[in-house]
DNA sequence: TCAGCTTGTTGAAGCGCTCTAATCATTGTG
DNA sequence: CACAATGATTAGAGCGCTTCAACAAGCTGA
């Protein structure tokens, strides 16, 4: 930066100011010092310019599962806002790991970005709220009651009892929840599950499973082993789904003939023509969308009261759903449009 | 700090020895250290400690493409050795863009950390050599012929000849292959396909298209337009073999019946039981593992020469592959094991 | 003409840490 | 018992920037 301004003939602080495109600048040393800083190939510390401003105009997202391509849309979501807002990003992903995560936080407050965004955390609430006072938080994908950090979601219970509704509609009464476990809204889904089913006079037939393939495949070998009727099965998310229809598949299920089946989240990969997942979409860009807006009202505008957003799912349908076969289940249909 | 320093009774310059672990504090200052550090909840100023040492002890990890499920298994494995090695990492994702993929390298830069990782990159060679003059870079999955950055590659030329030298096992002759343009390791694989073809005497047949789902679908749309006969098909990866096969299926095409497929990289959804894509394993965490070795020998033993690892894939057959119905192309076989 | 504004510029303090060299306390040696 | 050697501790400079108060110079209007 001294040779800069050596360079340009001006004094440090001008350079500073220059760089940063202050008012108050004359044009003329304002070029002197664009020129010098050119032709040096001068690019400013970070570092110290966090050190002395307490800004670094940078904001932090992480990423819960890697894996799980529901993710990549928020990110993209977010980026756009954030390039749009004249901020960037750093990620960071918790590997699915709760120790892992709380590190990543703890490497993205040493790194002093101005904000954070967690999707799909797992952590306690304390651990989040406890980084809060560090850092602007909002969390996306996890419905928190916290006065301190904001949250997006989309609203689980409703896109559940939408599933549920769906499948009622088209005949079915004995519908199978695969649940997500701590996964990210997956206690809202189970409730908006539970609850359409109470309303409908159906019995509940939950087995518990995570937000994983693996864990899918495994719980709906559970589910048929358990010797229940069941007609159309409600995977927690897509990826659970994903499993679900690999183990219906080698028991020799067709899909949705003998068995329909419902997912959440609607991935990339439920799209597929050869999958064709029935699902629920969250509309995961404008998630991302909603979050970098909330982190900035916060950090440019001085929010510090929470937020807590909550946006409407759709339903999308294609060919993992039909009405049951089964003539008895059709019978005794009990709701109809 | 001061304040950690005042409460333990000691100096600050003990209090940055002792938590940095260094030999000569004795124990009874260390523990008294730890415990107002712990007491007062403090964190030291990561800004200030690179300002001061030129030290962040994180290495960057770059993505190309957040929504190709190739890139999360390097990260495992880049996340894993880098957790061993005592590294914390950093993501930022290119979103395809190579304006973008270059200013999250400048992020990187700018963030000082002590190494960089680059996966899939498509940026100009002469933009990462530029890099590579502020910190370590190791490219992951795309060949690159330079003296100053180290790359980790798996033999895509090998991988593509595997996949050819395999369908023509099976019998086929009239093999088309979707080209992933700027993709990473596109160029060895058109390679290593041609090189196949044309040792066996058969013709080429070369669809351009990219490393994603649409362009995969619409590449195929074009190839069977084309009127040439196909009996298999070979896309640059998985996600475009998708897109192949979406066009396949809609076109009413049978796979593998009417034509085979094969992918690249083995993504987690080739090995989903509704699609069984026969694909090619690049061994992706065991690519990370390297990139992380190669950045702390840079770093920790101050290594200069560049390095280049290649490593073998494998091919993993499925269900997408068959020997070719049309009796003709089997008559003309002119390869036996 | 000159007090009072602007507008543009600068010196110096300070952000929170590390690191070198110097100091202090303790032990071992001839 | 003086003195070297060893180990533990500390003062203070400095990392590269921002920012604030102060100042110089040119301009305004009474």
């Amino acid at each position: 930066m001294d040779d800069v301004a050596r360079r340009a003939g001006v004094s440090r602080a001008l350079v500073s100011l220059a760089l940063r495109g202050s008012a108050k600048v004359s044009d003329s040393s304002r070029a002197a010092v664009r020129r010098a800083a050119d032709e040096l190939g001068y690019r400013p510390n970070l570092m110290a310019r966090h050190l002395a401003s307490k800004q670094t105009r940078t904001f932090g997202l992480l990423i819960n599962d890697l894996h799980n391509p529901y993710f990549p849309s928020v990110a993209d979501g977010i980026k756009r806002a954030a390039d749009a807002g004249g901020y960037r990003m750093l990620m960071n992903s918790a590997f699915l790991n709760d120790d892992d995560e709380a590190r990543a936080i703890e490497t993205f407050i040493d790194y002093r970005v101005d904000g954070l965004i967690l999707t799909g955390s797992q952590v306690s609430a304390a651990v989040i709220e406890q980084a809060a006072r560090s850092v602007p938080i909002v969390v996306v994908s996890r419905p928190m009651d916290s006065t301190v950090v904001d949250t997006i979601n989309n609203d689980d219970f409703l896109g559940a009892q939408m599933v549920v509704e769906h499948l009622i509609e088209l005949g079915h009464r004995h519908i199978c929840h695969i649940d997500g476990g701590r996964g990210a809204g997956s206690a809202q889904r189970l409730a908006g599950y539970q609850a359409m089913m109470h309303r409908h006079g159906f019995a509940p037939h939950i087995v518990p499973a995570a937000f994983t393939e693996a864990s899918g495949a495994l719980a709906a070998q559970e589910a048929l082993a358990s010797g229940r009727t069941i007609s159309a099965m409600f995977a927690g998310n897509d990826l659970s789904a994903l499993g679900v229809l690999d183990s219906l598949d080698s028991a020799g299920y067709v899909v949705p003939d003998d068995i329909s089946l419902v997912g959440y989240d609607n991935t990339s990969v439920a799209a597929l023509r050869h999958i064709g997942l029935t699902t629920v979409d969250q509309h995961r860009e404008r998630l991302g969308e909603l979050a970098i807006d909330a982190l900035i009202e916060r950090v440019e505008h001085g929010r510090t009261q929470a937020v807590h957003h909550v946006i409407a799912p759709s339903l999308v349908v294609r060919g993992t759903t039909a009405a049951p076969r089964d003539p008895e289940s059709r019978g005794q249909r009990k709701f109809s449009k």
